[in-house]
DNA sequence: ATGCATGAGAA
DNA sequence: TCTCATGCATA
């Protein structure tokens, strides 16, 4: 009396596989629809499900690349899938629908680091992927990049090892 | 599709 | 300070 075999709790199927499948369902039917990602993202926030609000085009492509963290995707997975179910109950419905096309404007800059760089930075990743602030520091200076950009490419390089798509096979 | 960034919460 | 989920901007 213990091996606590668990079935599932719920349809809460959190196997990769099964999570790579239905990310595959989902952008086929979700092009069928003739639905973008951002489209998707913004029709989250309709669906008035608890806590949950809209998402980005880059977030959707991300689920459907399997590019986010496991636990992420296990996160959105519920959430997608009700919308592809309404959004195919409702296509069925109603053929008659009409899209609403919103526009918006931003401004905002982002840095863009030159390929030398990002090369040294790779080789400095490979040493050493969490280098203590003074070591920033140093590195940033030696490449003549702002600090802060060193540090968050740091985080943001680690971060992506950990995607879905990439942290299983690492050890190959 | 992906690079760099932000902010909230954990350590 | 870092991680994590997420997003703007852009290739």
């Amino acid at each position: 009396h213990h091996p606590v075999v668990h079935h599932s709790m719920h349809d809460t199927e959190c196997d990769p596989r099964e999570l790579e499948a239905f990310a595959e369902r989902f952008k086929q039917r979700r092009i069928k629809l003739g639905v973008t990602q951002a489209d998707v993202g913004a029709a989250l926030a309709n669906l008035k499900l608890p806590g949950v609000g809209s998402l980005s085009q880059s977030t959707i492509c991300r689920f459907e690349s399997l590019t986010l963290s496991h636990n992420n995707m296990i996160a959105l997975k519920p959430i997608l899938q009700a919308w592809l179910e309404e959004a195919e109950r409702q296509a069925r419905e109603r053929k008659e629908a009409e899209a609403g096309g919103l526009a918006a404007e931003r401004k905002r800059k982002r840095t863009s680091i030159a390929a030398p760089e990002k090369r040294s930075l790779e080789a400095y990743f490979a040493v050493q992927p969490r280098p203590s602030g003074e070591k920033i520091a140093q590195i940033a200076e030696k490449l003549d990049l702002k600090k802060n950009v060193v540090r968050v490419w740091f985080c943001n390089q680690r971060q992506k090892q950990k995607r879905m798509k990439f942290s299983a096979v690492a050890g190959h």
